[in-house]
Parts: structure tokens; sequence; C-alpha cells
DNA sequence: ATGGCAATGTTTCATTGA
């Protein structure tokens, strides 16, 4: 199974690049994020026409997420949300495609370290950490995937002592990160030897990603039978290249 | 010293993202 979590920031805008992504590379599965578009309005048709059929939760404007499951596969078991966490803010969606439970997640990005919106982000990674602890009983092939807005270690950070503190890179997310490793689920990334500097998120501004002043805040977690099957996860930073690109580069993970 | 981009809707600016 090839296995893909991409933040396309507006999936109205991303279409073609998706298509064309999708095209491309062939995934079995995409996990997407930041779809912001109302469910009524998600391009179904589009996306049914490049071979993909489409399980989503979204709203207009902000967050969203959505599941493409290539032609020939079935998304079971579609659920929305976080047990026993209220949220208005549509950021995961899970199905189980081919045996594996698949858990697609938009962690909020917490603005400002102490701000209202940090509180959420905390209360959030608790709440999914608890409900990842119990989904895994009763599916222990288990990716959770997506945009979790936390460069884990000084390694995933372009410029550590500018960052150090900060949104992303605070020690409470990290801490918040290391619960999600802590219920079992490794770092697909780290499973392989990777090229120093790898990010998947680049500023828009500053010339960021020229200069590689980059984050990275994307990641595929894999239970240990999904673990043990993996035989690559990477970065495609070319997707980041080109005429309006996402901020965010896909993660592409490999499974035998 | 600061902001510098992009997407959205509240649209000719404010808000959010990271």
């Amino acid at each position: 199974m090839k296995l893909v979590s991409w933040n396309v920031n507006s999936l109205n805008i991303r279409l073609p690049r998706v298509i064309d992504w999708l095209a491309a590379n062939a995934p079995d599965v995409v996990c997407l994020q930041e779809t912001k578009i109302e469910d009524a309005k998600f391009p179904i048709a589009a996306l049914a026409d490049a071979g993909y059929a489409a399980r989503f939760s979204g709203q207009k404007s902000y967050n969203g997420v959505a599941l493409l499951v290539r032609n020939g596969l079935d998304a079971r078991d579609v659920t929305h949300g976080i047990d026993g966490f209220v949220d208005e803010q549509k950021r995961v969606i899970a199905a189980t495609v081919d045996g594996v439970r698949i858990v697609c997640v938009y962690v909020p990005n917490g603005q400002a370290v102490g701000s209202d919106k940090y509180r959420y982000k905390l209360d959030w990674c608790h709440a999914m950490t608890a409900h990842l602890r119990a989904t895994l009983i009763h599916h222990p092939a288990l990716a959770i995937a997506g945009d979790f807005n936390v460069a884990p270690d000084d390694r995933d950070v372009h410029d550590p002592a500018l960052w150090e503190g900060r949104i992303h890179c605070s020690e409470p997310e990290r801490a918040a990160f290391r619960e999600f490793i802590a219920r079992g689920v490794a770092d697909s990334f780290r499973l392989f030897d990777q090229p120093p500097k790898t990010f998947s998120w680049w500023d828009y501004r500053q010339l960021a990603f020229p200069k590689n002043h980059g984050l990275r805040i994307d990641h595929v977690l894999l239970s240990p039978p999904l673990a043990q099957r993996c035989t690559s996860s990477r970065i495609d930073r070319n997707a980041r290249k080109g005429v309006k690109p996402s901020d965010h580069a896909p993660v592409i993970v490999e499974l035998a």
C-alpha cells in the first residue's frame, strides 16, 4: 500500500495540482488536510474521474480533512472526529482500507505559545492520544497520518535556535507528540536514513522554499505491524515547486 | 526594526495559517 499525507491548503485552489500528482504518483490512499471546503461542494466527480473515491469531513474557510481511495479499494467503517471530544472544527477522518486503519488528522496550529489556541491544541492532542490508545485495541494495524503542526526535534527545524520555544517547537508540543509515539506508533520517516534538512512545510514568504527554511511537521506514524511492513517513507519536495503550490509537501509511505 | 505570502470571506481589509 502506498499511503500519502498532504496538507493541500484549499482543495478548491489545489485541485488541478492534486489530480496531476495522483496521476504521477498513483497512491492507494491519500489523507488530505486543510481542504477548506463544505461537504456539499466537495469535488467528488473530478476525483472520481481521476480514479479516486473520496470520503470527507469539511467546513467553510478553515480546516477540513478527506480520504482519497484508489478505485478497487474500499474505505470501510468511516468515522469523524475524536471520541468523547466535542469539536466544531473538522480535523479527523478515519477509515479501514485493505485491513489498515487509517486516521487522517489536522492537528490545531496553536498560533502562539500561551494563547487560547495553544491551549486548544494541547487539549486536542491529549484527547487524540486517548482516542489513539482506544483505537489501537481494535485495530493493531494502524496508521495515523497528517499535519501534526509539531516539529518533533531539532533535526526537523531549519534553524533550531530561531525556533526554540516557539509555536510548533515548544516543549509541551513536543511532549504531546511523544505521547502519540508512546502509544506505540513509530515516526515512519525516522525508520530510515534521511537526508539532513528534510522538511515538509516552507513559509510562502521570504523565499523560504528556495532557501530551504522549513519545518518537518507532517508525519505518518505506524503501529508495529505496519512499521515492520514499511519499506520507505519520504517527502516529495518537488510538489512544493512551480505555480500555486501548497505550502506543504506530501509525505509518501510504502507498505509491503 | 519590520515585514515580506496565500486563501478566505467579513472583500478593497481582517483573519488565519505556520
